[in-house]
DNA sequence: AACTATTTATAAGA
DNA sequence: TTCTTATAAATAGTT
């Protein structure tokens, strides 16, 4: 839109490189601020030029709730594949652990790349994310079990007061009648009780 | 541009407000993409519709990186804060957050340099390290406490039942004679089973 | 999703 | 940089 048409590469003078980058920046970013406006939407966006200065726009001053919000799905993406998987997971995980071992072993052989170091990394950022996933999940789920398992033995307890206190009322006479725990348990706890053990 | 002059203020129709969304999104993410290649440029861009759905456009890799350690630090962050109702203080760790919080605002409001952004890459991962190592702590915390409990309830059942026990030997006959289970508590139970209310 | 009359953005020049 | 202006591009309203 301009007297000649431009071809979408790399512009190769330097200060036509830089005047374009100044007219092209304002211009986004207004149609940022335009987009945000009329369509009501959340709009960030960040731009750094070759010399490391920083542009930015964001809606609403809130560009924290944005990424807060993009960091979130994210999250539920994450979330949502790893329950998607979960049958598999367990071999993926160690499948993608062998992957990282085995490009680490090349990188320390042969001078590495700086592409395939940057390929390294990422594989080691997956290995990472999906660890501490799996961490986090198993960590929950042992809180949750042992939380069970708190609540059915508070259940017992409650079990065994009211069943005292009733032994109490009726005046056991008979000395001589024996009864292990385990009988206890079978005629008068709930059937949860053997998962405790 | 288009065949009348529009006002940039929100679009009151909803179906054209989607229409122009649709193709202004469009437009807004071909610029950004242009803007990179010809300028040599690093630039990221997020979308977020009135309706909740993310776009988003970034070039490299850099920035992407930083936005997605700030997402899953903050994920980290909320998980750490649910588990701080059952758990203790939190303090400095806190006023680290708010820096960097404060710091990531800063950048994206004024001109930052290439050396303060790396200062901000600093705090984040300090950031991020932190809230893990508490993250993990009190996930231990919180499984070491359960695991007390659940002792302790133990115990607390075995007395139960060792004295029921006792009471069918002893073959009381009293029948007139009235103990509550607070009593029985107070007489046979650790002192520690208060805790466990 | 296409079309097209207009508006808007911007490349080149000053 | 900033302004000007010819022209390319984007897009509002329509079909």
């Amino acid at each position: 839109m301009g007297r000649k048409k431009l071809e979408i590469k790399r512009i190769e003078n330097k200060s036509s490189r830089q005047v374009t980058f100044s007219k092209r920046r304002n211009g986004l970013i207004e149609k940022a601020r335009q987009l945000s406006v009329l369509c009501d939407a959340s709009v960030a966006l960040l731009v750094v030029s070759a010399s490391g200065k920083l542009y930015s726009f964001s809606s609403g001053d809130n560009l924290v709730k944005i990424l807060d919000r993009y960091g979130k799905q994210h999250a539920d993406d994450l979330k949502a594949l790893d329950l998607q998987s979960k049958a598999l997971s367990y071999g993926s995980h160690h499948e993608l652990l062998e992957l990282v071992e085995s490009q680490l072993v090349d990188s320390s052989v042969d001078n590495a790349s700086v592409d395939s170091l940057a390929q390294l990394e990422d594989h080691l950022e997956t290995a990472l994310s999906v660890t501490r996933a799996r961490k986090t999940e198993l960590m929950l789920k042992l809180v949750d079990s042992l939380k069970e398992k708190e609540k059915l033995l508070k259940r017992e307890n409650q079990v065994l007061a009211s069943q005292m206190e009733k032994n109490q009322h009726v005046g056991a006479e008979a000395d001589n009648m024996e009864m292990s725990p385990g009988q206890i348990s079978d005629s008068n706890l709930p059937v949860t009780l053997p998962l405790l053990n």
